[in-house]
RNA sequence: GGGCAAUUAGCUCAGUUGGUUAGAGCGCACGAUUCACAUUCGUGAGGUCACAAGUUCGAACCUUGUAUUGCCCACCA
């Protein structure tokens, strides 16, 4: 006999659970050409953080597929890594250096130091989310675990990179970019964030015409005016040229049209700053204009300036109107404008538009052989949805995902930090300026420029090129930019190794939807390029079949969790402490449907923990009655010997084969609630409360139990192979086979039985609770007509054993089992007649609102099993049904009358 | 401004191809409980499926419109 404890504790198990998978290579797939493959590579956590929901519930949700695979005999794959968050990680560990008096930690420290001092962090932090990751109880391959700056995984940028500069892809060019002064640095459109600012709107005298502007300190160098063709106010003046008394004296200006103007904002004209504004940027490119700057990459006005040159803008914004004011040039101020201004949402640094050089990918030029044309990148990532190589689930996404490529632009793959990869090209350059160069410890692309460095040549190179003086462009690249390789560089790319010739292209990509465009159509766009490079046939080259794009969670009041509201903010990690990775896991999946948010509480994970312990429970109820757990009861028709036992046999099956079907189409939601649903519903409330007594067939019991922990394993994984071990097998759950549905071994007719059997049981409790009859108190209950004396007869050990529990005697007249049935009364201590118990009239009441009720339902059946267009155009199966449904009905009928008369003669 | 969605019980959400009486968990009310489990068991109350019109034999589900909410993209001199 086995002893469990009371309640299951998963903090005393998880981690020897977790240390037995690892240490038995179970999560590491073999190449097998006899197996197919199982693939999912894990989106790969910055490696800086630490583990939050969203990191859980993706988790959760790709180790309940490996897991399932892996038991259906797949070869599973996950790979597991780490991100090197780039940006994230640089700002981070310069906050900290900033913090402890390193106030500029670029000039002060110089790259190789700096770069020394975010590495340790990394490495520290690496750690952190690794162990993780682990307490989640993912079921990852540790062995092929990476992390984007692996010198295999660097070389795999550097090709991509290299193959896409020969190919003209890439380009070096001229742009507004948006540009951090605080983090010094440019920041993808992506990664801007908007907020309301109340600020002054001023109407300033600018010759003929009055302009408005947010922004009068970018205004000294503005020469030319843009209004709307149509606008009849300024319809003398177009294409003028005059003289302006400006803020530093006069200037010649000119006037332009464009309908990009709105009419309606401010005055209807406006001047351009081209170097600080996309929409001036754009109009200056397209009229040819200079693009004069004035601010500097601190933020601080240039020499144009005059007077204010050195002043931040903050500084210089009052001074400057107080100048104008003093000229008379001012003519009014709107002090309740509200405009958005963009920060930085890594650091919050408001941005402030530069024009640099930067490394773009062009997205529009046909590079790629494609299905016999040569395509673009752009038709490339729409084709693969579009012929659905690739799925989107939900599919709403594809939809969303043409939208945005449609509107993409060239890429912007170049940032100015340190931390990532840096981009592999050199500039050649003359001795002098090299040494210039290495004076430089805080070197950006910008200082290239700003040095007047002159560049002889430029080319691509993994390293530095031996004829002459070279210097290696200092920027890094975008994150995503590596990020896009992952499914294939973690599999040995641009090697053609056998684990990327088994293993790719991978099967799923579960992710949130938030990094859809992010990341996921990027993945879709290298490896379209970098594998149809390498020769493969198209439907190799996709990066994964389906996208499983997961809803984020949310708090209770629906906002996004972050570490600025802690106080909603639930760590994942400490919930697994308090109640159980496994209910963690159960909390994330159950309710968390495809793209769509999902909010938690802490209440939720508890209820899960409560179900986890019920699963232990059962378990321990079971053991304490299967004397050999190891018995061989896989054939189970030998071992089924009542009604009960086929019963709960047909369950399961039809449990197995939903869970199938769940699974494979993505419901783990439902799947998992199926199983909550058998467990607690019908295994605890009924089989076992049926099989307590004297005819415990535990051979049904093993059976159920073993197939219900292996339906169970890859959802809550702990327990499950907790309990499997207390069954005293030696070789662990993780690697047992899933169960088999063949179709067969299902009992339709003693299922039926079995749940009126539940019905009049149910029924009996309500009666009992209605008419408040103690448990102890032993009564009698006369079961109706209607539930037919076969049933009873069949089914009779089950309805003696339940009638025992309930403390009742049934009585049918006239039966053969009420003869049987009688025998017990003998035994009784107390003996009500139900008639006694409750109120008549009151019952009588109700059963005659049971028959208004039932009758209106029949009329509706009637008159529509009278109509002749839902008899001609109603499918077959719904007309069968709805007649057996109005027999039925009229039969109940028929039974409440009589249950009147009945009630009315006593 | 463009796009995508959501609106179902007090709360959080399911509801698969249109098909019988719309479900679950939590919460609430009442009751039970030595015998696997108080992290338990039983019973119950609680819904005009946002609103309106349409298609259909039949609509929570399809169409159109309205309202509210959320998200994404663009713009904001």
């Amino acid at each position: 006999m086995i002893e469990l404890e009371k309640a299951y504790e998963s903090a005393k198990y998880e981690d020897v659970i977790y240390e037995r998978w690892e240490k038995s290579a179970a999560f590491v797939p073999k190449i097998s050409p006899k197996k197919k493959p199982f693939v999912i590579s894990m989106p790969p956590p910055n490696a800086t953080g630490t583990l939050h929901l969203g990191h859980a519930v993706m988790l959760a949700l790709e180790d309940i597929m490996i897991r399932q695979k892996r038991m259906q005999g797949y070869s599973a794959l996950w790979l597991p890594g780490t991100d090197h968050a780039a940006i994230a990680s640089q700002s981070f560990v310069e906050k900290k250096l900033q913090a402890q008096g390193i106030k500029r930690p670029r000039e002060d420290l110089g790259r190789d130091k700096l770069l020394e001092e975010i590495k340790s962090f990394v490495e520290t932090s690496k750690n952190t989310i690794r162990n993780q990751i682990r307490k989640m109880g993912a079921s990852c391959d540790w062995t092929r675990e990476k992390y984007t700056l692996d010198a295999g995984l660097n070389h795999a940028v550097n090709v991509f990179f290299g193959r896409m500069f020969e190919d003209g892809l890439i380009y070096h060019g001229d742009r507004i970019v948006n540009w951090d002064p605080r983090m010094q640095t440019t920041v993808a459109d992506d990664e801007l964030e908007y907020k309301e600012e109340k600020t002054n709107f001023y109407y300033i005298q600018y010759g003929p015409v009055v302009i408005g502007t947010a922004r009068p300190e970018t205004k000294f160098e503005d020469k030319i005016i843009v209004v709307h063709p149509d606008d009849n106010r300024y319809k003398k003046l177009h294409g003028k040229e005059f003289e302006v008394d400006w803020i530093n004296g006069s200037i010649k200006a000119k006037v332009i049209t464009d309908r990009c103007i709105d009419p309606q904002m401010g005055t209807g004209a406006m001047t351009i700053t081209p170097a600080h504004s996309l929409v001036d940027f754009e109009l200056a490119e397209r009229f040819k204009l200079e693009k004069p700057r004035i601010i500097d990459l601190e933020g601080k006005l240039l020499d144009v300036a005059g007077e204010f040159a050195g002043m931040s803008i903050s500084q210089a914004r009052p001074k400057i109107v107080e100048k104008l004011k003093e000229k008379g040039l001012l003519v009014k101020v709107d002090e309740n404008y509200v405009h958005n201004i963009a920060v930085n949402y890594r650091g919050k640094g408001v941005i402030e538009p530069q024009i640099m050089k930067q490394w773009f990918m062009d997205v529009n030029k046909p590079a790629i052989e494609w299905k016999g044309k040569r395509m673009s990148i752009k038709d490339v990532m729409i084709d693969v949805v579009e012929s659905g190589m690739i799925k989107i689930v939900p599919k709403r996404f594809e939809k969303i995902y043409f939208h945005w490529i449609k509107n993409l632009n060239d890429w912007c793959l170049s940032r100015q930090i340190w931390w990532g990869h840096q981009i592999p090209i050199w500039f050649k350059v003359s001795a002098e300026d090299k040494k210039k160069w290495s004076h430089h410890p805080e070197s950006s692309s910008y200082l290239l420029q700003s040095l007047k460095i002159k560049i002889l040549e430029t080319r691509f190179s993994e390293s530095e090129p031996a004829d002459g003086h070279w210097i290696h462009d200092p920027d890094t690249l975008d994150t995503w930019f590596s990020s896009a390789l992952w499914t294939f560089s973690s599999l040995g790319w641009p090697e053609h190794t056998d684990d990327l010739t088994y293993f790719h292209p991978t099967d799923v990509l579960e992710t949130g939807y938030d990094i859809l465009f992010f990341w996921v159509a990027r993945m879709i766009l290298a490896s379209t390029y970098c594998l149809r490079y390498d020769g493969l046939p198209e439907e190799r080259c996709i990066p994964f079949k389906t996208v499983y794009l997961h809803g984020l969670i949310r708090d209770i009041h629906g906002r996004k969790m972050s570490k600025s509201s802690p106080e909603t903010c639930i760590d994942p990690l400490e919930m697994a402490k308090k109640y159980g990775t496994d209910a963690v896991r159960l909390s994330l999946i159950i309710g968390n449907t495809p793209g769509n948010d999902m909010r938690l509480n802490e209440e939720k994970i508890a209820g899960y923990r409560n179900f986890v312990n019920k699963i232990w429970n059962a378990s321990r109820f079971a053991l304490l009655n299967i004397p050999d757990p190891q018995k061989d009861v896989d054939d189970i028709e030998r071992f089924i010997k009542t009604g009960t036992d086929r019963w709960i046999v047909t369950k399961l099956h039809r449990l197995i084969h939903e869970i199938n079907t769940d699974l494979a189409k993505y419901r783990f939601s439902d799947g998992a609630n199926k199983i909550y649903e058998f467990i607690w519903g019908e295994l605890c409330d009924w089989y076992l409360e049926i099989s307590k007594g004297e005819s415990m067939n535990s051979d049904v019991l093993l059976y159920v139990l073993k197939n219900v922990l292996r339906l169970l394993h890859p959802f809550v994984p702990f327990v499950t192979e907790v309990i499997w071990s207390k069954l005293g097998n030696s070789e662990m759950l993780i690697g047992d086979s899933w169960p088999k549905y063949d179709g067969g071994l299902i009992y339709e007719e003693d299922e039926k039985k079995i749940e009126i059997i539940k019905e009049i049981i149910s029924s009996i409790r309500s009666i009992r609770a209605d008419n408040k009859i103690e448990h102890t108190q032993k009564i009698q209950a006369v079961i109706y007509a209607g539930k037919s004396t076969a049933l009873l007869e069949s089914h009779k050990d089950t309805i003696f054993r339940m009638a025992r529990l309930e403390n009742l005697i049934i009585k049918e007249e006239g039966d053969k089992v009420s003869k049987a049935l009688w025998k017990l009364i003998g035994e009784i201590d107390l003996y009500i007649p139900l008639e006694g118990l409750f109120d008549i009239k009151k019952e009588i009441e109700k059963l005659k609102h049971q028959i208004v009720e039932t009758e209106n339902k029949l009329h509706g059946l009637s008159s529509r099993l009278s109509n002749s267009s839902f008899l001609n155009k109603a499918p077959a199966e719904i007309v069968a049904k709805e007649k057996e449904l109005m027999l039925q009905l009229q039969k109940e009928l028929e039974t409440i009358n009589q249950k009147i008369k009945e009630l009315e003669n006593l």
